[in-house]
RNA sequence: GGCCCCAUCGUCUAGAGGCCUAGGACGCCGCCCUCUCAAGGCGGAGACAGGGAUUCGAAUUCCCUUGGGGCUACCA
């Protein structure tokens, strides 16, 4: 098919962890690689040394690498094409700015940042607030215009005498229109006079993102950039770049951005947005990675699980949605319950131990054996691996557990609940050795059978006493994988704990 | 403010002029199962933002309005 093998790349700026919404973009990216048998770059932005941090670079990694999403030249594995950290390409970038500086298409500029103007600004004017519209001021200021393009060399070596150093301002001619032809959002057009004259260097000689970006998806014959929407505004001063410099651009194709529940981009206050924190609250990469891929695309039809290899099978930009997509933790939730019920017990049992082991106290109780038992009664009950060690705590402590006051208020407020609990303790006591469930079962249904009672009688007490909740998986799995030892202590505890509340009350009704 | 993008159930989406009295999934509600909770089964409520235009026919095309979002740095 196409003549020119496909690259592509995700370039993340390694200023915090990695983004669930950054991890979209190079799932999308990965995706659009393998699907077309073509090459997926990693290179780390990190021009901003204000901003950028070494640990980052190691945390982007880390998620990738969670995620399964492999790269096929970077910074760590190197390539062809590299450097792969921005900050080491910097002989390249001066080289072309010189170019573009030797050709005219960009100017020095010596009216120092935009922050030292605002700064100036604000101890003199103000207050001449809104009345000034309609006057050509109120244009200036939206949209200042750099004269600098007009300095003579005399002035300019003036100004350098003064230690002015200058940025380098890319021309921009405000008549014309600058066309984007996107992969998913199609023709685009921007009057070049609302771009303006846009830095491509600083004065310090740091390149900016845009055109950094320009020159290294050259350098590294990047035929798509596939990135968040929130570029797309950047696109029309990328393009004007590579007009000037005489290459070819790449093919353009911005993804929809992903919103909040406040339909704002996503930001650190909506809770989990960060990758390593899904990995830490014991999501599955599988599930993230499925959740992920279904916003802002579709396989078509009305199918929801899909794996790896079908998502990568399918794949097409095109079709990719326009809208942006809020992320519905709720949906994720309910996807990685669907992995975590898929997964193989012995794999979800290691993952299990893994984050009971990472714990500030290590329970005593989770011998893979037992740990793979507890996991086959819970693995269908909880959203994550995290919920599976809340909800089971119980199961890894061979101690009494207290019981959950809500619990205690409804099944265990009587007399009758005491009553109800001895007779367990005793039918419990009785139960063949092997203490497997249908033992358990027998021998709480065989009671019920003698007094007449119903099971749940004895069954809601039960459950309280072993598991300190009134919510469980089924009771007799519960007794048999506990242990009659640890069930008929835990009885005593709760029975203990009942006579004394009653003594108490007694004592308080007197 | 200016420029740009977007617009189907609460949410993610299917839908590329008649197949749509708009389909699926999450969530929500009810019932069944049942020792509680899940799981499972069955059922339910729930959307084409509004207005024009084109067409025999519009969720699907065009225009306007409204709404949402993004960009507007010597950040990326």
């Amino acid at each position: 098919m196409g003549s020119t093998p496909v690259r592509v790349r995700f370039a993340p700026s390694p200023t915090g962890f990695l983004h669930v919404g950054g991890a979209r973009t190079a799932l999308f990216n990965w995706l659009f690689a393998r699907h077309n048998k073509g090459t997926f770059v990693l290179r780390v932005e990190d021009t901003d040394s204000a901003r950028y941090a070494d640990e980052y670079v190691e945390a982007v990694y880390r998620a990738l690498r969670w995620l399964k999403l492999d790269w096929d030249e970077g910074p760590d594995i190197g390539g062809a094409l590299g450097p792969y950290r921005q900050r080491e390409r910097g002989a390249m970038h001066r080289e072309v700015a010189q170019k573009l500086l030797a050709s005219g298409a960009v100017y020095e500029c010596y009216c120092g940042s935009k922050k030292d103007e605002e700064a100036a600004d604000e101890s003199e004017n103000d207050d001449d607030s809104s009345e000034s519209a309609g006057t050509d001021g109120a244009i200036e200021r939206a949209k200042p215009v750099c004269r600098c393009s007009a300095l003579s060399d005399a002035e300019k070596t003036s100004l350098r005498a003064k230690g002015v150093q200058p940025a380098l301002r890319m021309r921009v001619d405000p008549q014309r229109a600058v066309i984007v032809d996107d992969l998913v959002r199609g023709h685009v057009e921007f009057p070049a006079g609302t771009i303006g004259d846009f830095v491509i260097v600083k004065s310090d000689g740091g390149p900016l993102y845009n055109f950094a970006a320009v020159v290294d998806d050259h350098a590294m014959r990047i035929t798509h950039v596939i990135r968040g929407e929130e570029h797309l505004a950047n696109t029309p001063k990328q393009l004007l770049l590579y007009e000037a410099l005489g290459w070819e651009p790449p093919l353009f194709a911005h993804i929809p951005i992903i919103l909040n529940e406040q339909r704002r981009k996503l930001s650190k206050r909506d809770g989990a947005t960060f990758v390593n924190e899904y990995e830490a609250l014991g999501f599955l990469p599988d599930a993230l990675v499925n959740f992920l891929g279904l916003l802002g695309w579709s396989p078509g039809g009305n199918r929801e699980l899909l794996t790896r290899a079908q998502m990568l099978d399918e794949f097409t930009i095109e079709s990719v949605v326009k809208h942006p997509a809020i992320f519905d933790h709720a949906k994720l939730a309910w996807m990685n319950k669907e992995y975590l019920k898929a997964l193989p017990l012995d794999e979800l049992a290691e993952r299990v131990i893994a984050l009971l082991e990472g714990r500030a106290s290590i329970p005593d109780r989770i011998d893979p054996e037992h740990v793979r038992r507890v996991v086959s009664l819970l693995h269908e009950r909880a959203y994550t691996v995290a919920e599976i060690v809340d909800q089971g705590a119980y199961f890894f402590t061979r101690g009494a557990v207290a019981p959950a006051p809500d619990a205690l208020a409804k099944y265990c407020s009587t007399p009758e609940a005491a009553e109800r609990l001895k007779e367990v303790r005793a039918a419990l006591a009785e139960a063949p050795p092997d203490f497997d469930a249908p033992d358990v079962e027998n021998a709480i249904r065989g009671l019920a059978q003698r007094t007449g009672r119903k099971a749940a009688e004895f069954i809601h007490p039960l459950r309280v006493a072993v598991t300190g909740q009134a919510v469980s998986p089924g009771i007799f799995e519960v007794c048999s994988i506990l242990g009659r030892e640890v069930a008929l202590e835990r009885i005593d505890a709760l029975l203990a704990r009942l006579s004394e509340q009653r003594a108490v009350g007694l004592e308080r009704s007197r």
